[in-house]
DNA sequence: GAACAATGTTAACAATGTCAACATTAAAGA
DNA sequence: TCTTTAATGTTGACATTGTTAACATTGTTC
């Protein structure tokens, strides 16, 4: 277990700040973003109870570590879904890597509920500098894309990404607390809901 | 102090159930959600630590009361703004019903982000029926006066409470986390995610 | 190699969730 | 009315956790 070695020393874990944060990670992931505590992490990373105050300042900030990890999750996520795009149109193209980027947010949203959680639940108490690639960001490069392409209007562009955003984080949001029924109802939703963004967009 | 006072006996509280939620709400909306314990609200409440456990199963439940109190104060407020239109032509009524339920969900969110957060928080574990008048309840009544009035279509009245809720309840969530910058910039971008709003249900 | 910074450990305290045992009151039935 | 019982509240106790202080070990720098 990478989490639970010691190295290059037995005293010296040398990853811990790391091994703290991926191990975060996958607590709150498989019990819930109650379930974590700093010296239950400490000792599963094979450490002393307080070694993580000597990268966490409290339990807010490691909590903080943690959302920015599952939003870069989050983003890994909508990249991998855009690089799968087989489409040679580059206007569908377009279009399509918003669809993708979208419906990998909502997917998040479903399949990890509990990362989806802590990863917009309010993280900006301890300031951190925004994350990169974030979803976000991969959000404005789909509509620059679409404004390059003459897809849609400049001032779309300004407001798109607000309306988008607001759409199918919200969907996500809801989707992930089981507001919407089964799960082959939200795959039919989440439809519904891209759809209606790319109607929002006034696609050209 | 309602929250105090023990009746009709010095021994026997009365109303402790309402009062811890009540007291459960002002203490989350002041000093947020992880602010909120089972000890602390007793003795605020003038009860001894361990006298709320004989409404409440656990923190988890107590905490879903409080969220789905929290809820209600929503649709009260939605109902509120809703009362207050004055307007005599019945399709621009329906509209505006739709508009003032959606900005005071927003103003929920933004004014009161500690109550829309545990509002909105995974409350469903322990099993709850749900409120009335609850936030979902009223946007479909809103939507039902809209069919009525024709002035959307069948489809639209079957994916809009789905379309409306999400642009709103992801908007009102990213707002209260001042995700969209500054409180006059809310404002304005409330605006074009209700406008966004009545666009997807292509009302006629 | 010595001084210093970084990192880790141990011990301790307060706050909290929770349970068990007990006390008091209200409610219901004889 | 009186007794029994359920509902409600209290006290004491224990485990877990966040957090700090004091101390120990290691890596780095001059």
């Amino acid at each position: 277990m990478s989490t639970l070695k010691k190295s290059p020393t037995e005293f010296h874990h040398g990853e811990l700040r790391e091994s703290l944060i991926t191990a975060g990670i996958k607590q709150v992931e498989s019990h819930g973003l109650n379930s974590l505590s700093l010296r239950q992490l400490s000792i599963v990373t094979g450490v002393s109870q307080t070694a993580a105050y000597r990268h966490f300042e409290d339990l807010e900030h490691l909590k903080a570590e943690v959302s920015k990890a599952s939003r870069e999750i989050l983003g890994k996520m909508m990249l991998a879904r855009i690089a799968r795009i087989d489409e040679s149109d580059p206007r569908k193209l377009a279009i399509a890597r918003l669809w993708e980027a979208g419906d990998a947010y909502i997917e998040f949203g479903m399949r990890r509920p509990n990362l989806f959680e802590i990863a917009f639940i309010s993280y900006d108490s301890p300031k951190l500098k925004p994350e990169d690639p974030s979803p976000w960001g991969i959000l404005n490069s789909c509509l620059d894309e679409l404004y390059e392409k003459k897809l849609i209007s400049a001032e779309t562009r300004k407001d798109g990404p607000l309306i988008a955003w607001s759409m199918v984080h919200g969907f996500a949001g809801l989707a992930s607390q089981r507001f919407t029924g089964t799960v082959r109802e939200t795959k039919l939703s989440a439809e519904i809901v891209l759809n209606s963004v790319l109607r929002s967009l006034k696609i050209r």
